[in-house]
DNA sequence: AGTATCAGTGAGACCTAGTATCATAACAAG
DNA sequence: CTTGTTATGATACTAGGTCTCACTGATACT
């Protein structure tokens, strides 16, 4: 079965119906090997309209179908989800993503949660870097 | 000295003129105990262009008078800030922010820099939950 | 089949948050 | 006093996203 298919079946099973609309977005969203902004798909799926492609785009995260990935500067992308709760390093001169595999702050959510009395809902955690590639051997060995 | 005198210091130290416009913004951000959107003190310094106080604001932030909080929704409010870096947990029903004491991700991020050979710049954390007056006796004892 | 209903749609107006431009003003230094 | 620098406000603009609304096309009921 093909990713499409696989993403298609999901938002069949939550009660979506599947139109061409959607399909187009799907299919370019799955065109992605790394993040990408809603203004990609929408010039991507051109025939789609605008409001639409935030729909589904909403509809696809819902469903965690994508995952939101959060910019230094603060801008939002999106990035093909293969797993579940996670979190992202972010080379911030290729823009490579590295997932990581689990989330990394779960034992510090219960210490927070006894410590300060808040019963945690969520966290927003991004991680921001240069990978391996992107640092120079000269680089790293002027660091302190 | 009052804060307002001692942030006047702390700009001055960094070589910046103190006008009446960076005053009155200064004394609008001053004013909040919690967090702030910009458009709030647009609000509040009337007087002052729309440019001048983002420009303000950036100076605030490099200064470290302000630090950015991220709300759950991805829009960006400020905070006074009283201590050095540090992360917040934002009570999504009041709005209360609890600053965390010190960088809780210090550990994992020289943990993750040898896993993944990305030499780690910098993050995004931030924790959304109910405070305790927030959340009901009743449903805390709902929770499973 | 007929019709009522409802999810989904695109066009476009609108909104929010922020940046760019630019002429002008205030100030500092020589 | 002149010259260069820093700061300013008005305004236009942009990016990213939401709202409205008339319309469409499936679905469900009779």
């Amino acid at each position: 079965m093909s990713e499409l298919e696989s993403v298609i079946r999901r938002l069949e099973e939550l009660d979506h119906r599947i139109t061409p609309s959607r399909v187009a977005v799907i299919a370019a969203v799955l065109s992605h090997s790394g993040h990408f902004s809603v203004e990609d798909i929408i010039r991507q799926a051109r025939a789609v309209g605008r409001a639409t492609v935030f729909r589904t785009m909403r509809l696809l995260t819902d469903a965690d179908v994508v995952c939101r990935v959060l910019l230094e500067d603060g801008s939002l992308h999106y990035r093909v989800s293969r797993r579940g709760h996670h979190h992202h390093l972010v080379c911030v001169s290729c823009g490579n993503v590295q997932d990581l595999d689990e989330c990394v702050v779960g034992d510090l959510v219960r210490e927070l949660a006894a410590a300060t009395e808040y019963e945690i809902e969520g966290h927003w955690l991004e991680f921001y870097g240069r990978c391996s590639t992107c640092r120079s051997p000269v680089a790293v060995a002027a660091r302190p």
